[in-house]
DNA sequence: GGCGAATCTGGACAGCGTCAAGATCGAATT
DNA sequence: AATTCGATCTTGACGCTGTCCAGATTCGCC
């Protein structure tokens, strides 16, 4: 509680905060554990006690990262009416998080400095995963496990968000990311959709 | 020439070997300049002459990474009649070589530690999108400066493979990674090709 | 009130990237 | 043919990193 305690009260907390900061300053391959600490004004070993290593705090801040990921989706698709709109929605909502988290979103999916193997992680991956199994499935009527063509369609559907996310990223495709704001994400909705015809 | 000669010869090349095996090994995150130099038998302060510092190295082997991607594409094509088939072909290397250097295509996309203001890489990365966007051109008959159907199209395709690469990469998408290769194969063909439609 | 466990500090160590100074060699000049 | 010069490579140093360890501090429970 106070100030200037030896013991911080919610340090866990904190650093996650500052881990974010950091992230998003220095990206996944500058991220340093001593700079985090020093941020949150504690001595460099401290952070060891709540997340054993570096790779145990960037594998808590990818598992914060996909619920907040999964929240955007959820939040885009309120607007939607539609199961179409709402995967529509859905998918503006994958691209904006990454473009507004670059670094987090690359952590979440690129980095082999998490451990995707954690169990808190991989389950908050999963939710994400899940719930565009559902927003397809409520599309096509039928569920993946049965039917070849919900299967194919998520893996479109999937690949072409975080395609056209990731290449936002790398500021590789110029005809979208050079765009101004309101036909830039028009053309984000059309190259998004144009994945959803079933076959 | 000889192998205990105090002049190595030809270092940059040795180095850059190395430097590979080393990236597939380790990752981009982990990739050590010193290891690197261990690695050709050679001190730890040698690379810096031929490269200046560790962006200058992975900068030069993104680049020739992007030449051996775009190389991978033109061999796949070769077995193409059509432009439509060109272009899936394209894609399909794409994607192969994405799966056969993983390390290399993330440093090639979604590093930070290389130097992308680079001129070599930006014109090496630079050729691969020329390529792209000619075999688009030649299905649609016109260049993308001139029309939108065609800007889209190339920022479609292009995110619908990189997206279905980077995705097998993180070994999210298991209805395809997990198909056995030849079912493989045509997932990746059917999952890229649904990309073509000009509208 | 005291005791054990959790939390945090400070020091140590090896490995890292980079810089500077010196050793070695190839090749061009004289 | 000897010498000089520039390119190449080594060695040592510095500050930074992540991780381990022993000790100091504090919280919560008995």
């Amino acid at each position: 509680m106070s100030t200037a305690s030896y013991h911080h009260g919610d340090l866990r907390a904190a650093l996650l905060r500052e881990a974010e900061v950091e992230l998003s300053e220095n990206g996944v391959e500058k991220f340093s554990l001593r700079s985090v600490a020093k941020r949150a004004g504690v001595s460099h070993a401290a952070p060891a006690h709540h997340f054993g290593d570096v790779a145990g705090m960037l594998t808590a801040l990818a598992a914060e990262g996909s619920r907040r990921f999964l929240a955007t989706q959820l939040k885009c698709e309120e607007r939607a009416k539609t199961p179409e709109e709402r995967l529509l929605e859905s998918g503006v909502g994958y691209v904006e998080f990454a473009c507004a988290n670059p670094a987090l979103f690359r952590l979440m999916f690129g980095s082999r400095r998490a451990n995707h193997g954690d169990r808190d992680l991989h389950r908050a991956s999963e939710a994400a995963f899940d719930h565009l199994i559902d927003n397809v499935s409520a599309i096509t009527g039928k569920r993946p496990e049965d039917d070849r063509t919900t299967r194919m369609m998520i893996s479109r559907v999937w690949s072409q968000a975080h395609g056209l996310a990731d290449l936002l990223l790398s500021g590789s495709p110029r005809y979208v990311a050079d765009l101004p704001p309101d036909e830039r994400e028009a053309a984000i909705r059309e190259i998004i959709s144009g994945s959803f015809a079933e076959k």
